[in-house]
DNA sequence: CCCTCTGGTGAGTGATTACTTACTCACGGC
DNA sequence: GCCGTGAGTAAGTAATCACTCACCAGAGGG
């Protein structure tokens, strides 16, 4: 209490996770090139001296940004359940609620655009752990589905990309082009799940709950 | 023929149009900020001086780039030929073909994506031109196709949106992350007209080709 | 009390950046 | 023949960049 301000001394470990989690919204608002190593040691409260203390180059810190902000495992176990009961129009909907819900913040589709924009080494990586695995897992539903006589037979991973597709374009629009969504969250969702479950043209089958004229 | 070198003194809008092209494929490759003035001129083939005598700033060769590239009219034009002649399949396929095509370059996509991210003040009036005018005339198409009873009763705006959505995403993955395609053009542009008008759940009616035990 | 180790910094460094200034050269009209 | 005009440039400049170096402060152990 003797000195005007109370000086902490940070861990090593909870400064270098500080510097990550501030670089990492400093580079998805604005690219590896657009944020200067400055910018993130003033927003973590620090030196520039200190930020090379715990990453050798600017390089780096963006590296181990892109190796540890990867996992998507929590999505894939909760689609898991829902897959072993075969509910086909829970489990898009849980894929597309996922990224098109409220609050889903950008920083993760931001850093992705980024760095495969600016052709950054570890792109792929980064690329497999954010999308293909979620891509490759609904291929093989689609896939396994198709087998059972359940879904109509196409490409497994053309169908799981074109239904990814709409939601990520979506985001696209939404979060890096602040096009408003004229549509409720849920209203969304349901939309997409339906158009790609059941299509566009009429006079083929109505939605499940509708009548089914056709049986 | 005296001088070693003849030089060359081009017109004004020779040079300005030079220019442009050129700083047009390297902000496309780099991005705004990862691209230098003195790159762009020593591409072209003059001095750095010489570029900000045509452009008062970098950044308003990057906006005469943005307010000059954005015309659709030739795709837009070949569309509404078909669209008189109610012909879905072929006018989905028009849409898709025209992105997926085998030579088109990735360069309108790279920049639209790159001014979308970067936040460009003119990405608004871009996004507009090079997106929105062929999101709001299919959703037309479709408002229209419901009305006549051939569509199913769904927002035109987010059907729209699904399939451009198919569709962009496709190219995102084959351009940015470099994704193969493991299925030729036309397959896969024949996947996605078909996914988007017929659906992927079985049992509710085939493809117009096949039996349609449902009339 | 001193010694060492660790978290932390001020003040640089050379390279690169967008942009400027002061200039040259070629040519067409008078 | 000379003069104005427009294409073109070499050589800057101030700012900013990623990165470095020499140094400091305080805690803990002997």
């Amino acid at each position: 209490m003797k000195g005007k301000t109370r000086l902490i001394r940070a861990s090593s470990r909870d400064r270098q996770a500080s510097l990550i989690a501030t670089a990492t919204s400093l580079f998805a608002a604005r690219g590896f090139r657009g944020t200067t190593t400055k910018e993130i040691a003033t927003a973590a409260g620090v030196s520039e001296a200190l930020l090379f203390k715990y990453f050798p180059t600017k390089r780096a810190l963006y590296a181990a940004i892109l190796a540890e902000k990867a996992n998507l495992s929590a999505l894939v176990e909760a689609i898991d359940d829902v897959a072993r009961k075969r509910d086909d129009e829970r489990l898009f909907s849980l894929i597309a609620s996922y990224r098109i819900r409220p609050g889903a913040d950008p920083t993760m589709l931001r850093l992705l655009l980024f760095s495969g924009l600016e052709g950054h080494e570890l792109a792929d990586i980064f690329f497999s752990k954010q999308h293909r695995v979620i891509n490759d897992y609904l291929a093989g539903y689609i896939k396994t589905r198709i087998q059972e006589g359940a879904f109509r037979q196409v490409d497994p991973l053309l169908a799981a990309r074109a239904f990814i597709g709409m939601v990520v374009h979506h985001r696209l629009l939404h979060e890096i082009y602040r096009q408003p969504m004229h549509r409720s969250h849920e209203e969304t969702v349901a939309t997409y799940v339906e158009l790609f479950l059941t299509g566009l043209v009429k006079g083929k089958g109505r939605s499940r709950k509708e009548n089914a004229r056709c049986r």
